[in-house]
DNA sequence: TTCGGTTTTGCAAACGTGTGTAATTTGACG
DNA sequence: CGTCAAATTACACACGTTTGCAAAACCGAA
């Protein structure tokens, strides 16, 4: 078996021209330096021994590779799964191929492999392009330099890196319209449950759009951390929030549908007693009950219009633009303000 | 800007050797050719110059990239997501990098890439293996073997196919054990809201379970088809089936959730009035009102059976292995028969 | 010192493709 | 038919790494 791959110079021999002949036949070369007559001969020579080009090779005499690496963040896993489909899509429709790859960011047991050496193999596989979803604060974006060197270009998703073009969702303004939504409804003791990892990096961007509303009404703001499972860590969160709070802002759905399993579970009624708000319009959030009043995240927008400037920055259209996305507060019953009709503060 | 990466031969420069010497002190190659003292010099200067292989040569020189395929089939989207993940962690930990790509499967309005192309795109960019998560019946195995013409290894998973060595899940088993608990329960008219992909092949593993279950029991079977959305899907499903059934066995824990909803808005309640069957076992079906009945799928476990697998394969000591997973039933609220406590069927 | 054997190193080819430069063919025009 | 320019093709090298083979260095023993 093993039969070897048919080549370049295995068309050439049987066309009896020279495999630089082949190739610029069948890769159009600017200047079009081959006749048509060759051109379909080649063609049709290609066609019936089923070439297929070595991308490898291609890659490693151009230095192209048509891949880019996409690096997700562990954690919010339910949403960076539908995250990595909507990329998937986006690279397939403008012709790339993606090198995925997703770093521990919490409390791992396994020895994980850190972003960074992540970056270093894709970097050295070849890739076009690097996509990334988050960027530390504490010296990573000139490891991350380090690490492309001025050579690939890197465009951040969700969360902004600044000198790094990227787009950028709003989760600031999300949430701070989220809160005043709930203020707006009466509410004063306004609790919030997010993500663990906070400091002044973009992580808690979320948070601080809570903290903003709440402090500009005058209002006490105070947050509790969410672990790594998600759904799981709201439902434990529920014992801890029973009487402190009349509504809750959560930083996902999936911990908006655990605090509402556990408060339900304590005979506290959503929204009656406590009004509680996700984010991400996850396909369930309108179909559990209570269904969930919650951020939308355009996923899908986010994918593609990174995947778009990412062309650009390739093509060196565009250096550092960074591409706001915004969001829309979809209200839906577990916030109690919106019992019979579904609609959306733009 | 635009520096050149440091290569093997800058190093062999600066050490005043050869750059074989230095490549096979840096390989270390099987039989150690190279003096622990050059080796550590070596190893030295690579350090200082943070020396980085280009993987895309090396590849190209060995055959070997460290790179595997993984296509995965749109649709399931929620479970997809989880299942990607799963394999990106198996795979970091074997030291493999993915490349993933996903094919459409259903209506997509998108032009998409067929598996075909995908698969052609990845055996082209030098692959060590592909994961194929399914391979459909009309020619497509003869098709696929084509592609990889017994040059790399295929390994499928959650979905068998003949003479290919894979990870299957066995859906038929766990429906069967599925329908028979709510027959035990007393029902009769039970329904199944399934995969629209029948036929005989793979996709409807699942339903078979089903089938053959209820025509153990001399009951009529019958089942409706799940679109796209599946939530969404499962939640228009619900006014069909308000009144034939008594219970419900979904293809996924999200079907389950939208015809929950759906049924409870239309004033029939979950499980008194009709119980509701998921499988998936996601992270929040646990969680949700009332929490579902669902088949566990061990899709980490699958992800690391089928790296392992995987492993084999290449280095030849497998060829044909079916591995199979079992899934048990974790009984919840949602089918009526536990109403207390979270209880397993093995 | 010389020899045989072992360990270590260098040389050169190979992997498949792209591409600059030189050589050839083609074609038009005088 | 000869000349010149343009179009087409061939030759050869580059990309960074591995690897078979031969050369060199080393070491111990005769």
């Amino acid at each position: 078996m093993e039969k070897k791959r048919v080549t370049i110079k295995d068309l050439a021999k049987t066309l009896g021209v020279s495999h630089s002949t082949v190739s610029r036949a069948l890769s159009r070369s600017k200047a079009h330096m081959v006749s048509e007559e060759t051109r379909r001969r080649v063609k049709k020579v290609a066609e019936e021994f089923s070439y297929r080009p070595n991308l490898l090779a291609k890659g490693f005499a151009t230095g192209r590779t048509g891949t880019l690496g996409l690096l997700a963040r562990e954690g919010y896993q339910e949403q960076t799964g539908a995250q990595i489909e909507s990329f998937l899509r986006a690279a397939d429709e403008r012709n790339y191929r993606l090198l995925v790859g997703m770093s521990a960011e919490w409390d791992s047991p396994a020895p994980e492999i850190d972003q960074a050496t992540l970056m270093e193999q894709f970097v050295s596989r070849g890739i076009d392009g690097l996509l990334l979803q988050t960027i530390g604060d504490e010296g990573e974006p000139e490891r991350i330099r380090g690490v492309v060197d001025g050579r690939i270009p890197v465009v951040t998703f969700n969360y902004p890196a600044p000198g790094f073009p990227g787009v950028v969702l709003d989760f600031t303004a999300g949430f701070c319209r989220a809160t005043e939504h709930l203020i707006a409804l009466g509410h004063e003791r306004i609790g919030f449950l997010g993500e663990n990892w906070d400091g002044p990096g973009q992580g808690a961007a979320r948070g601080r759009g809570y903290f903003n509303a709440m402090y500009a009404h005058g209002l006490h703001p105070e947050s509790l951390p969410v672990g790594r499972h998600q759904t799981e860590s709201g439902f434990r969160l529920s014992r801890e929030v029973k009487d402190r709070f009349t509504a809750l802002l959560c930083c996902s759905d999936y911990t908006a549908i655990g605090v509402c399993r556990g408060l339900d579970e304590s005979g506290i009624r959503v929204p009656e007693d406590v009004a509680v708000v996700g984010s991400g319009d996850s396909d369930v959030s309108a179909f559990v009950t209570p269904s969930l009043t919650t951020q939308s995240t355009p996923i899908r927008g986010i994918a593609r219009a990174a995947m778009d400037l990412m062309k650009k920055v390739i093509d060196g259209r565009e250096v550092a633009c960074q591409v706001v996305m915004s969001s829309s507060l979809i209200v839906r019953e577990s916030c109690g303000s919106a019992s019979t009709d579904r609609f959306t503060i733009p």
